[in-house]
DNA sequence: CTGAAAGCGCTTACAG
DNA sequence: CTGAAAGCGCTTACAG
């Protein structure tokens, strides 16, 4: 990069034409000390109601707003919280993203978006940047850290993270019931009349995954079925990993008349791969995701799964870190597993 | 909100296990003064190189890293760039900001993204929160404000803006070309033989809507096709409206043979309604969105469509940012619109 | 309850 | 080529 001198020095010309308010005009106007000031805005202290009264006034006259940047410095704070999410586009994660955005606004504090690409390296790398901007606080949502990483950083600065259960000082830890919800969805397909469900596992390496089978598996004793191997295959989460996944179940001849993907976009990828072969979903295999997407709604047909509340997640976890932030204990919990039936699913040779 | 001293300071005991280098302890290791160090880090001066040398060995045994910060308060600089986008879990404009990301973080800067949702006050409120972040410049994609006013931000900052076709000192516009577009999806269609052509427009309020729906029209004409008021139908850009659209068209029995909606959401909304009629695409109805969602690969069957390259256009608006920052006036231009050809479309009673 | 003063970690004229 | 000094806009002990 070469200096970026000259354009700044136009773009302050151009700024000054409307001449800032500092606290120190605030207070001029006000005829109060910047200190005074400042404890208003911060109600950091007491202050007489008529020198209160005289603040408040000059404030909405200069139109005064504080600086983050020289609050940040000042006084460590700069009401900006970190979020590592994984990557900025994720379907699933965007809603989450929402969820912060809205429940940050209404404290006055500012999402900063980072992407960690299910990388722990990169994660990492995400958390100094953050910290380098002297966020208040970050949120994490899932990522590759370690837990003992995560723990060493709650020693710094307020840390609330999503998809594990883990308890430490100053760290608060948000799970989902994996486990519940792919109980639910198997044994939904079950009560629907289905005995031969395959699963389309998610990548290992995420401990929901794992939970999401043990589900299956827990319906499937439940009802008195054996667990059969031959009808798990792995995938990766992404839609091409369940659409091989079926080509791979088609291809071995396994008998099965549903299917029970442990994400939504893998349940797609497996919509296409019926839809090739000449199967029609729900009338020769039923399908039933996990997530509950917002494109799940309009896919054809409208695919049946367990939601994940997205939204809510986002919103809990910031409120969360704003609890932590002020001192407070969090006590969010999220709600449980919802089975959110639509067309995909439906009895065995329904047709 | 209250307080939040208290676990600023245990934070902070916390983090002096660790004392942070600052550039006065570069300095001194150094055996310099900060002024210097401070100038080889902005190379805004040229320094003996023995001073360099010493100083690259304090900084790289120190691991010492610039506060941005402080670089703010001082400088002016904060190397952040603000990105108001429309939301943050957009299907098209989430790949735009990842390539946002990408870019910014070649050079060393980071995007702060905020979201306006479709409203002109928000967008406004948007461009201030950044501002009084001190970000260096603002990427804004789309939106609703008006050319004016963003002819006066860039007379404060630069300004990237796409969608648009606006020139002005300190701004750069970026702008795809939504005619040749929906000219290509709809001679596709005339090509494949259909002659009875239905359209879902897009919200009129985006020029980009009215521009597709323009290229729908010159290539009609151009084929010596009269156009029909009858088969466009208007939508708002979402699944719902696009569903919505081919109900009406349904109702009123007006005869057709492919469909192109003003975008793949709408598209989807579409398909859903032709499932739900018993109507197979592209045997019964042959259907053509516009641009290219990762999902639309993956739908049932995946999507014929005009792409739009949201990766770049992040890309490309970045870089001119960079370009601008750096005082070189931008050159980027976006690709041309490219059709991408999928299983939707085919000829007329191909079945 | 309220000021004056020092300081947060840098940058940048101003002088050599 | 390089320092000393002032300053960015706030916050926060420290003293009344």
């Amino acid at each position: 990069m070469k200096s970026t001198t000259r354009p700044r020095a136009s773009a302050k010309t151009a700024a000054r034409a409307a001449p800032k308010a500092t606290l120190g005009t605030v207070a001029a106007l006000a005829g109060v000390s910047p200190s005074t000031v400042s404890r208003i805005l911060n109600g950091t202290a007491v202050v007489s109601d008529d020198k209160r009264a005289a603040v408040d006034a000059a404030i909405a006259r200069l139109g005064f707003v504080p600086d983050p940047v020289a609050r940040g410095l000042a006084g460590g704070r700069t009401l900006s919280v970190g979020v590592v999410t994984q990557s900025i586009d994720s379907p699933f994660y965007g809603v989450a993203l929402r969820g912060i955005e809205d429940e940050l606004a209404r404290a006055g504090y500012s999402p900063l978006f980072v992407s960690g690409h299910w990388n722990a390296t990169e994660e990492a790398r995400c958390i100094e940047v953050l910290r380098s901007r002297r966020v208040d606080g970050i949120i994490v949502l899932t990522g590759r850290l370690s837990d003992a990483a995560l723990r060493a950083q709650a020693k710094a600065l307020p840390i609330v993270v999503t998809g594990r259960t883990l308890k430490a000082p100053g760290l608060y830890a948000l799970q989902f019931d994996n486990f519940e919800g792919g109980r639910l969805a198997t044994h939904h397909l079950l009560a629907l009349g289905h005995r031969r469900i395959a699963f389309i596992a998610g990548d290992a390496q995420h401990p929901d995954a794992n939970e999401r089978q043990r589900g299956y598996r827990a319906a499937l004793e439940a009802a008195g079925l054996a667990f059969d191997p031959d009808l798990v295959v792995p995938g990766q989460y992404h839609e091409q990993s369940g659409l091989m996944a079926v080509e791979r179940l088609l291809d071995r001849r396994v008998p099965f008349s549903a299917i029970f993907a442990a994400n939504d976009q893998m349940a797609f990828g497996a919509a296409l791969a019926l839809h090739r072969r000449g199967l029609r979903v729900p009338e020769d295999v039923s399908l039933v995701g996990f997530d509950d997407l917002a494109s799940a709604v309009y896919a054809s047909p409208p695919l049946s799964t367990v939601q994940q509340p997205g939204y809510d997640i986002g919103r809990l976890a910031a409120q969360s870190m704003l609890q932590l932030l002020a001192g407070t204990q969090p006590d969010a919990v999220l709600p449980a597993p919802r089975l959110i039936v639509r067309e995909s699913s439906s009895a065995p040779g329904a047709a």
